[in-house]
DNA sequence: GCCGTTTTCGGCCCGACTGTTTTCAGTCG
């Protein structure tokens, strides 16, 4: 089983960690995090690419190439055994605690002979970490409430979640009398498909009192830190939320800073830095002179950029694409026009084929697909051929009915363990399209499941491949399969994927649409609705393709009924 | 360890906040 991105980048992580410890060069352990970096977010699988030039990544030169070909190829880093020679493994785990950097950790483990948080939590409760020099009593108390907490796997929240949380919040801001300007900055406002913290950036009238009120938050569970320009607090749901007070002069200079990617913003400071200027979250300087900073739209102007939405900033060609004037025209919520994969009371759905009709004309759909399951699976009572039939024969019905909105006969069909669809050809070819999916075997290998999916994109009733990975966030990676090639394959055939827009499985993701779009390869972006308030989950898929350069012709269901009947007849 | 329109050596982002060592190092973003 070839090694996982993420692997291979932990290893070098992992590396920076314990050579942070050890005091290495700095600059040597930045390399291996940037290096990790790139393997982390890289979306070809850089196992695969162990026999071609490596050097071609960036941040990877030649040492590089060689360390990863050797990790791919014998499981072991080298170097990473060397130094677990000299410092245990465990003590980076020490590092995982908020306020214990590689320097304290050091000097736990050597004062202390610390190894790591079983034994941290033990010496700070018999009083040995206070009376440690550079330690004292605040220390020891901050590690004696944190040592638990780190020893839990960090989770980031869902999109949505995190909304619920950020928007009373900013409303709450934003009434403060005083405040002039709030925004979101950060990885939220990239919508990125999982948020760590949040980031907001408030300006205000002299004098206003916007620190007092944002500790004194109701949701305010603990102050972190707290200071005149910058305070930290962690709210009762777990999230972190940082407030930055800013001068109006500098507060587009900030809002670019803080809102990323870190990989964007160091690709513009180098930028910058070609010219002459420097870059911080206070403008853009030429020697003393603060030549922008104002709006995010002047600092790009000082480059000669036009502005780049957040969406796209992520260091993954929006810096050149914008200097050649080629930024994507990316799909808007207003492009889209149905919705191709629901579920109705038939199968696990909680509303019926009139509720769910009437509901997707609310939000101004023009069509609606219903695709309830199909026999394989049973849990939820899946569609034989007859009653589909039946279903088939009441969406006719409604259609003579229903005004301003069309019903399209589908199913969301199983795809077999052998890449066999569900139902009878008969009655596969009498709908108006399918959405297949696997829901059973996810732990085939990876040959087999990508075998498997190319022989149903065989099948002539394939049309949409429904969430392609199976991945549910936070909950289950996605299923090994080789997607460059059911990609390939798809754009071959005239077939589509989806882009599920359920918050937990945004599936497409983002990279996966770039490389879409890169391949030919059409999406559907659905709701995957089991109610009628689901339909207007479709926001978070399109958040997803934006991210993916996605534009409206990418995108199937951007067109009219007429135009997608078509499409979906070949 | 990487990188290069300042190019094969010599840089590599830097400012706010905290706790502690009372003038500053460590951490974070």
């Amino acid at each position: 089983m070839p090694m996982h991105n993420a692997e291979i980048a932990d290893a070098f992580e992992d590396l920076a960690d314990l050579l942070e410890v050890e005091d290495a060069n700095p600059f040597r352990v930045r390399a291996y995090r940037n290096a990790a970096r790139v393997i982390r977010s890289n979306r070809r699988r850089i196992a695969d690419l162990a026999a071609e030039d490596l050097t071609d990544l960036p941040e990877v030169g030649e040492d590089l190439a060689q360390k990863i070909r050797a990790l791919v190829e014998t499981g072991e880093l080298p170097a990473l055994e060397e130094v677990r020679k000299r410092v245990p493994q465990s003590i980076s785990e020490m590092m995982r605690i908020e306020g214990l950097g590689a320097k304290k950790v050091k000097a736990l483990y050597e004062g202390l002979g610390v190894k790591g948080l079983e034994d941290l939590k033990q010496a700070a409760e018999e009083g040995r970490v206070a009376e440690l020099e550079g330690f004292g009593e605040k220390t020891q108390e901050m590690i004696l409430e944190r040592a638990a907490d780190a020893a839990e796997k960090e989770q980031r929240s869902l999109r949505n979640d995190a909304e619920d949380v950020a928007e009373p919040l900013l409303a709450y801001l934003e009434a403060i009398d005083g405040v002039k300007q709030v925004e979101l900055a950060g990885s939220y406002r990239r919508r990125k498909e999982t948020v760590g913290d949040l980031d907001i950036l408030v300006t205000a009238e002299r004098g206003t009192p916007v620190m007092q009120r944002f500790v004194d938050y109701d949701e305010v569970a603990e102050v972190a830190s707290r200071g005149d320009t910058r305070s930290t607090v962690h709210l009762r749901s777990g999230m972190q939320v940082d407030l930055r007070l800013l001068p109006q002069v500098s507060f587009g200079a900030a809002l670019h800073y803080f809102t990323g990617s870190k990989a964007h913003n160091v690709a513009v400071r180098k930028l910058g830095r070609k010219r002459g200027y420097k870059l911080n979250e206070y403008g853009v300087f030429e020697g003393d002179q603060r030549i922008a900073g104002r709006t995010e739209e002047d600092v790009f102007a000082s480059l000669d950029l036009p502005y780049i939405p957040p969406d796209l900033r992520e260091n993954r060609g929006e810096i050149e694409a914008a200097r050649e004037d080629r930024l994507p025209d990316m799909v808007r919520l207003g492009d889209i026009r149905g919705d191709l994969h629901c579920h109705t009371r038939y199968t696990d759905g909680h509303a019926g084929l009139r509720a769910m009709a009437e509901a997707a004309r609310e939000l101004g759909r023009e069509y609606l697909a219903i695709t309830d399951h199909t026999q394989n699976l049973k849990v939820v009572n899946g569609l034989d051929a007859k009653r589909l039939r039946r279903q088939m024969a009441e969406i006719d019905r409604l259609n003579d009915e229903l005004e301003g909105i069309t019903l399209l006969k589908g199913a969301e069909v199983d795809i077999l363990e052998d890449g066999d669809l569900d139902l009878p050809d008969d009655v596969l070819q009498a709908l108006d399209l399918t959405v297949c999916s696997l829901h059973s075997k996810f732990d085939l290998p990876r040959n087999q499941q990508t075998e498997r999916v190319l022989r149903a994109l065989d099948h002539p009733a394939f049309r949409i491949l429904g969430h392609p990975t199976g991945r549910r966030l936070n909950q289950r990676p996605p299923l090994a399969l080789d997607l460059e090639k059911v990609m390939r394959a798809a754009a071959e055939r005239g077939r589509f994927l989806e882009v599920s827009a359920q918050p937990d499985r945004l599936d497409l993701n983002d990279e996966a649409c770039l490389l879409a779009r890169e391949l030919g390869v059409q999406v559907a972006i659905s709701t995957d609705a089991h109610t009628a308030a689901d339909l207007d989950l479709m926001r978070y898929g399109l958040e997803q393709a934006r991210r993916g350069w996605l534009e409206k012709k990418h995108v199937i269901n951007t067109r009219t009924l007429k135009q997608l009947q078509k499409l979906l007849q070949n």
